[in-house]
DNA sequence: GTTTTGCAAATTGCTGACAATATGCACGTG
DNA sequence: CACGTGCATATTGTCAGCAATTTGCAAAAC
């Protein structure tokens, strides 16, 4: 137990105390994704069962245990008799899961606008501030985590579980998409004035304008990867 | 492998076929959704995996391969080392599905009315036009089938799978509830005329309405759940 | 030269068996 | 009599192995 242990503790340490509350399949379905979210492999690749459970160090049960649950949640493709392959995602799908991205983050900004609390509007405006000096200053690096930051916070802020895993899921399938270098970061001086609308709205607790807000910041997110190259691997 | 066929054809008469393009663990799964939904078990019931694998002639792995996929499907609930158990939807959980819900809804709403056509228009228009017939009758029977349609011509209709998916898992999810019966089919007199503003404003191509009105729509019925019993397994 | 055929290797799908953990119950103890 | 202890049973977690399918490649046929 000791060996096998140590071998799934190939990226993270405290592999120990996870498998206590977590079955072996789980950990390994959170390596596997861990592994297709880095970009490791590309979306289409084939994912071979016996050589990722020998890198995990684990047998094949597991593997394909995790198999069944990330198809489930849309990062991989089951061809029946064929194998496991990263789930490619085409302009066409990246659009589509963008629409209902944008549809969860203003029924989350809805939500709140109705029940949000003076320190969490102030902690909103605070992570605005900070974006507005990020942007001033053109730091992309720090821009980054105070946007995800925002909208997590916007999005946990509701209290719906449910809702944010979706809400999450979705931005996790498009990252399948992010990997093809197709999302760049372009636009973000404009991106912080669509935070400061939808921060007015949850101000004044509008949750019609809250809704309007959230929905048209993603759209406009979409609107950028519509507007690049056409998600092909490299046409001639 | 024909002893095997015959033994999953449980409930399913067409399992030749299906073997062909789906692995057994997805039929499996279907199986073992069926029997989730159809209430055969109740909500936070253990599902023993000897019994399940026995019941449809197949191994424990398929079973166990399926469980994974309802769960992260958000129909089982699994706890390491002690098993699956159906997933149990308490109402503040039922709450938190049904506000995704609206807001998938109305997104669909929202999406459909700037892409919809005068033959999707019609289509909506003969729905609602039946469905008052049967509310006028009192005709629950002939009222559920068509308000399913009409929800799923909208959903389907902006013809994102991805959305579509997620709604109707959503649903699905709440049939884990409703399996309680405690959702009834009170109040579907004011059902339609709800559906008729969703209508009216996807006829005149106003997605700013059309949200609201499928948004509104969907928490109305969440109204209903609310305001009956709590929830819980019979309380003294 | 291109296509088709046939075989060998690799891979998937599934099953049965073994180890680890949890459960239930009888028993003893305070 | 309540409560904890220890063992037998049941169940879960994992693994290794076998059948079935697919894939890759070489040889033959056209």
């Amino acid at each position: 137990m000791t060996e096998r242990l140590q071998s799934i503790a190939i990226s993270g340490a405290d592999a120990l105390d996870v498998l206590r509350n977590a079955s072996l399949s789980q950990v390994v379905q959170g390596e596997i994704e861990k592994i297709i979210l880095s970009g490791a492999f590309a979306p289409g690749e084939k994912l071979n069962e016996k050589v990722l459970a020998d890198r995990l160090g684990v047998s094949r049960g597991p593997v394909r245990e995790s198999f069944q649950a990330l198809h489930a949640r849309g990062l991989v493709e089951m061809i029946p008799n064929r194998g496991v392959f990263v789930q490619q995602i085409t302009r066409h799908d990246a659009v589509a899961i963008y629409d209902v991205r944008a549809g969860l983050f203003g029924t989350a900004c809805r939500l709140l606008a109705e029940r949000i609390t003076t320190a969490q509007i102030g902690a909103l405006k605070s992570l605005v501030a900070q974006m507005d000096v990020a942007g001033s200053q053109r730091d992309l690096e720090a821009y980054f985590p105070l946007n995800i930051a925002f909208h997590s916070a916007i999005v946990t802020g509701t209290n719906n579980s449910v809702l944010a895993d979706t809400y999450f899921g979705m931005v996790r399938r498009l990252h399948l998409f992010r990997a093809r270098g197709l999302v760049h970061g372009g636009g973000f001086e404009s991106s912080n004035i669509e935070h400061r609308v939808i921060l007015d709205a949850l101000d004044v607790r509008d949750p019609h304008a809250a809704f309007e807000a959230g929905f048209l910041h993603v759209q406009a997110g979409k609107a950028r990867i519509v507007t690049s190259g056409d998600g092909s691997p490299a046409s001639p």
